[in-house]
DNA sequence: TAGTTGTGGGTTGTATTTTGTCCCACTGTA
DNA sequence: TACAGTGGGACAAAATACAACCCACAACTA
């Protein structure tokens, strides 16, 4: 039998592109407002008037308000997001694809955002937002948290706020990972902490270490902490990677790139090369996170998306613990399902 | 806080006409179908154009099929039309128009079905719809139902159907109303009991009959089976008249238009005049259902609609009883709405 | 059986709307 | 003060919707 919405969309199918696209503008204009006519069409990839002609209605509804700095999200326009969020996801196939995923890769939870990372620059804030919601929305008082670096786990920052929990402790899952400062995971762990109020612990340490050197490390009590904090961590917040890029990213010796490329190294995870079968075939030389100590820990949020981290995807979650939270874009999450058999 | 549908309708505003519209012609093709294009255009007055448009839309959407002898409303479509109904109702506000009149009233229970009866040929077609699903769901063994002439009346046959019930008699409420034998309530009793497999009773009579003549009557077998006939229906099903309308209709004699104006009668229902008070001020002199027993049965169906009638309405149902039914449209309820204080 | 009415589909020139692309005056910030 | 970004205005061009037909056909009527 079928439902009022599906009964609605029967009778006026023009509505749900409509729908989509006059919901994505709103969404956009409150992550990023105030903003202009013109920076908002270069970041949805939609033309100018089209985006005048459904802002002029959407601030005629009273959803939208212009200012001379640039357009807001009203009240309203708030709640209206809110209340549709679950029917625009519905309507777009977001929350089957979800699903989808979630039975497929054998997951606890996937959420599926609209957009294309590599299209529209919100998506990396949706994201974000969404990791937020589901960490703070089971976060408990002392509770332990490894974070690893990457773009993705940066874009969850802006969403951290002081919660009703205390005494959270941020852990850099690792040590520094190259040049950008403003993704390691040294700096996100402090960053994290300053929006919610919470401790941190960093680890400094280069990335590839000799042996030698390894080996002395670990008796280092600055290291023991670390690893003693890892083994009891009760989440892990981390991003996937392509194996190649990553290894370029992290200035890896050639003999390290060839070594990879040997191996089949297909993704990355806290310092893990996986191929595609889901093994695991290399690691950075540093001290971080084992893996056995992330399938420990009773939770896990994965955040990766676009096209190109596919094949990463699917490399990875082969073997990722059941207790994960993915949450990825709907560019990556339908080329996934493409090459699902159960998908048509 | 606002509802998902409401909040739809903030972000779309546009989907709300949109609805309107296309649900009324798919429901339109249901009521009159097979139907073409042309005729179905005149009947809902809009332009051929517009509703090749929709048709088209709706065709692709298999709500509708296209035969040689005209458009047809799918399986798919009619479960479309019931699944929508209350959402149409809703938005269009002919539920709290219906609201509105119930507590001004004092009724049991008003519908206000969309259209204009003046404008709309199909909004005839839905009054009788209505009337016929509320007198069938309520309907019960045995039951006596005592029927008045008239268009808004006659409308119901076409609904009428066998039901569970057995025994239902359908007796007319009057004698004949004069030329028109379609709208006369013993040629709808007549109708209605074919459609329902039930019995029925005529009272073949003039109407203006002399004082003695009347007396005469009144012990005639065949009046006295009728008169216990009056005083044992379960339900009335009956229309409102204009007064003016009426006593034309009826071909009354100069005389009688003369009484009924200086007496300032405006409204007419089965055989009584009523002024803008809502005081009975005439009686034709027939023989008929008395207002005692439409006030004593259990149920009463009132169906009239029109902008001509609105005086009629306000005049009748000041003294109308409680347990009346009354069906109308849209622009009726609304001119009764807008004389109303509450009304903004 | 001949005629009439109503049917869906097709066509075409014209109105109307939508769209792309500017300009402008203004404002907050560096 | 320079500048990047803002909303509002304007206008020609492109796209679309529109009205007004015609046609072959089916179903019914007389």
């Amino acid at each position: 039998m079928l439902s009022v919405p599906e009964a609605q969309q029967k009778l006026l199918p023009e509505i749900s592109p409509l729908l989509q696209s006059r919901y994505r503008i709103l969404q956009t204009v409150q992550l990023m407002q105030p903003i202009g006519r013109r920076t908002l069409a270069d970041s949805l990839k939609m033309t100018e008037r089209e985006i005048r002609k459904e802002t002029d209605i959407l601030r005629e509804q009273g959803l939208l308000d212009s200012l001379k700095s640039g357009m807001v999200c009203t009240d309203d326009g708030e709640v209206v997001i809110e209340k549709l969020r679950a029917l625009v996801y519905e309507w777009s196939g977001l929350t089957q694809l979800a699903k989808l995923l979630e039975n497929h890769f054998g997951l606890q939870r996937v959420i599926v955002v609209p957009g294309d990372y590599n299209e529209d620059d919100t998506v990396l804030t949706l994201l974000g937002k969404e990791a937020a919601h589901q960490f703070i929305s089971t976060s408990f008082d002392g509770q332990i948290v490894a974070v690893t670096g990457g773009k993705s786990v940066a874009s969850i920052t802006q969403f951290l706020h002081p919660a009703d929990t205390h005494n959270i402790t941020f852990v850099a899952a690792r040590g520094g990972i190259g040049h950008e400062m403003q993704m390691q995971a040294n700096t996100l762990v402090s960053t994290f902490s300053m929006q919610m109020d919470a401790q941190y612990r960093t680890l400094f340490l280069p990335e590839h270490l000799s042996e030698q050197a390894y080996q002395a490390m670990l008796t280092e009590p600055m290291v023991t902490e670390m690893m003693d904090y890892y083994d009891r961590a009760d989440c892990v917040i981390h991003g996937i990677g392509s194996a190649e890029e990553m290894a370029v990213r992290r200035n890896s010796s050639p003999e390290d790139l060839r070594i990879l490329e040997e191996k089949g190294a297909v993704s990355e995870a806290f310092g893990y090369y996986f191929n595609a079968e889901g093994e695991i075939v290399h690691r950075i030389r540093t001290i971080g996170i084992q893996f056995e100590q992330v399938q420990r820990s009773k939770q896990v949020i994965a955040v990766a998306a676009g096209k190109q981290k596919v094949k990463a995807m699917l490399s990875y979650f082969k073997v990722a613990p059941e207790q994960t939270i993915f949450i990825t874009d709907e560019a990556a999450a339908k080329a996934i399902a493409e090459g699902l058999p159960s998908y048509k």
